[in-house]
DNA sequence: CTGAAAGCGCTTACAG
DNA sequence: CTGAAAGCGCTTACAG
């Protein structure tokens, strides 16, 4: 027979072991002010009668409700670029999480950043979480104001430190990844490059425009730029414009992994080789990179590492600590066979070959 | 100035708008037991003084939680697959709740069923929430154990029903769907298959290898079969293992997207033609089939929706409703253009043309 | 229709 | 070290 009768309380348990429940209560939550005989007493009894804290009554008098809060816009254009590092980041909040019993409080919505800000209002009036997390900041998002009007709530943006001004984020390291970028390119011999960036509605975007053509700038070389959405047409079609070039560039950076599987199509069914006659670099690593032929030089990022940042800093802020902007581990480049020196150059101008897949730390 | 002070209690409404607590209550929550007037001068004062319910109070009250729990099984290996699986189904799920202010509680784990097990059994003792969605069933399964020992707890799982016999089930219709893809290239003109399955620890595989062998005995076509992972190299791997057969099948049925695309790559690659010689279906629609050249005809099934009818299921559930097995909606073939006649074949035995991309309805 | 009161299950000062 | 008591914020019989 389980222990499937009624719920079993702190008073059936003191009652049992012949205490009262505050001895029960602090035996069990190993707080002093109890004997140790009888703590021991408690906790066989507890254990033998097979009882467990009501989560209910424990936020109530502690108010803590041991989970945070996260909402997820939902575009349903997107099948995975978003999908999977929603997924990602939530595996690495979770499992951080976990160890100290908390858990994530879900809501997914196609409202956009508007009804993304209703329900975290919501939350915080009624006390639903102990603290927030938002992803996938907009310009101008009310969520910024929400949470600026209310300093005291814990919560965490992952976004530019730009957007967030002031508000706890943790933030990607965009620019020094563009300037990885674009060293690697260099140190191979190219002078030349071009860039098929994403949406210029993200702030992550204009950031990776603005790192790319400064560090070219510096490094004298050539950048030319063009922006679309995160797709492999996209990202075909703007490489097609860039093959047709009097003054053809002899590589070709892409800001998603779709456009960068669709712009190695495109090349090779024009004839051209990679990396003989073009290289090819995708920010944002996936299994498909790995996987086409040649696999993809890609700057990675450990989506998952991420979410674990983002729930250690959040219990710290939970636990009264304040946070500020905090860098997120810095993209590393994983060098493939899709880069090479270019067509009929000289040695490579620094140290760095193509032969083997190592990887460089990012910035 | 914001309502950031401290949190307003119903007992500061009631002082405020000169009535008892339990008249604000009623009055707050709509039930009867006040006059309009009472009712409307409560409303008021609470909108004024930004009054919201305290959501542990309220839990603890009515022991309602207003939460339903899944634990996701994170495969380390799979980068989408599943990933797009549980997120789309997440999606629908969270969009029914929205409507009566439930939210999802989540919880991940690399730790196979029985950490997933370990987390429901916690949420269950603990009254974490008011039910549970299963996911990922695996054989001999301890979740099933641990639910049919507590058949009083909320569930449903979204498996096989053949697994989860005589628990809440909401099931995919996968016999029907073997059945309309063998009956589609039957009436295509084909009489000798292949099926490129999944691995065959999964139930639902053995499902479909069931149901195409027996369609394809009713009708009297031949079908071969080999089971692999989800992968485009299996997929590959597999398909080109059926091509050097002696006797080559005319048609080739995958059990995933991956698998699909990578077999048509390696038809394509030795110089074969797509549907000219030889037809290709995936199991699982995405993007990558609808993108492909030429797009692949799919077996398709609307994940969101799944979430949606589990969400209307769950809630019933709660209401006190009782629920056994449940088919999810049909799947529905999305006829491109990677199935036609086979070559040299008369005229297609049915009606059915490959020309337009037409729904089948399954089943 | 309305108010005073007990209860949900746990925590935490406060006196012995 | 230990027990009796109040409190967390809300709901719901129970008497007026």
């Amino acid at each position: 027979m389980g222990a499937s009768k009624s719920t079993i309380t702190i008073a059936d348990v003191a009652k049992a072991a012949g205490v009262s429940t505050s001895a029960v209560s602090y035996a069990l939550n190993g707080k002093k002010g109890v004997s140790e005989k009888t703590r021991a007493k408690v906790l066989s009894v507890a254990e033998s009668m097979g009882w467990r804290p009501n989560s209910a009554a424990k936020s109530l008098s502690d108010s803590r409700t041991r989970s945070i809060g996260v909402v997820l816009l939902m575009h349903d254009t997107d099948e995975f670029a978003s999908g999977n590092y929603n997924m990602e980041c939530l595996a690495g909040l979770s499992s951080v999480l976990e160890s100290v019993d908390y858990s994530i409080t879900l809501r997914m919505t196609t409202g956009g950043a508007s009804a993304a800000c209703r329900i975290h209002r919501d939350w915080i009036e009624s006390g639903r979480v102990d603290a927030h997390m938002v992803l996938g900041v907009e310009f101008d998002d009310p969520r910024l104001d929400l949470f600026r009007s209310h300093p005291n709530v814990p919560v965490l943006f992952l976004a530019q430190e730009q957007t967030t001004r002031g508000l706890p984020t943790l933030y990607s390291t965009d620019a020094d990844g563009a300037r990885t970028v674009v060293r690697h390119l260099h140190e191979l011999g190219h002078t030349h490059i071009a860039r098929v960036a994403g949406p210029e509605q993200y702030m992550h975007t204009l950031i990776r425009d603005s790192a790319t053509m400064d560090e070219c700038a510096k490094l004298g070389m050539r950048c030319d730029c063009l922006h679309g959405e995160y797709s492999r047409e996209d990202g075909a079609r703007l490489t097609i414009m860039f093959l047709g070039f009097a003054d053809r560039p002899t590589a070709i950076v892409y800001d998603g992994d779709s456009q960068a599987l669709g712009g190695l199509d495109a090349v090779q069914n024009r004839g051209l080789a990679v990396p003989d006659d073009i290289s090819l670099i995708s920010w944002d690593d996936s299994a498909a990179c790995r996987s086409s032929v040649p696999p993809l030089t890609a700057l990675h990022r450990d989506v998952r590492s991420i979410g674990k940042k983002a729930g250690r800093l959040l219990l710290a802020m939970i636990d009264g600590e304040t946070v500020g902007a905090v860098p997120e581990d810095p993209y590393t480049l994983e060098v493939r066979g899709s880069t090479a020196r270019p067509a009929g150059s000289a040695e490579p101008v620094g140290s760095a070959g193509s032969e083997d897949s190592a990887i460089l730390p990012g910035a």
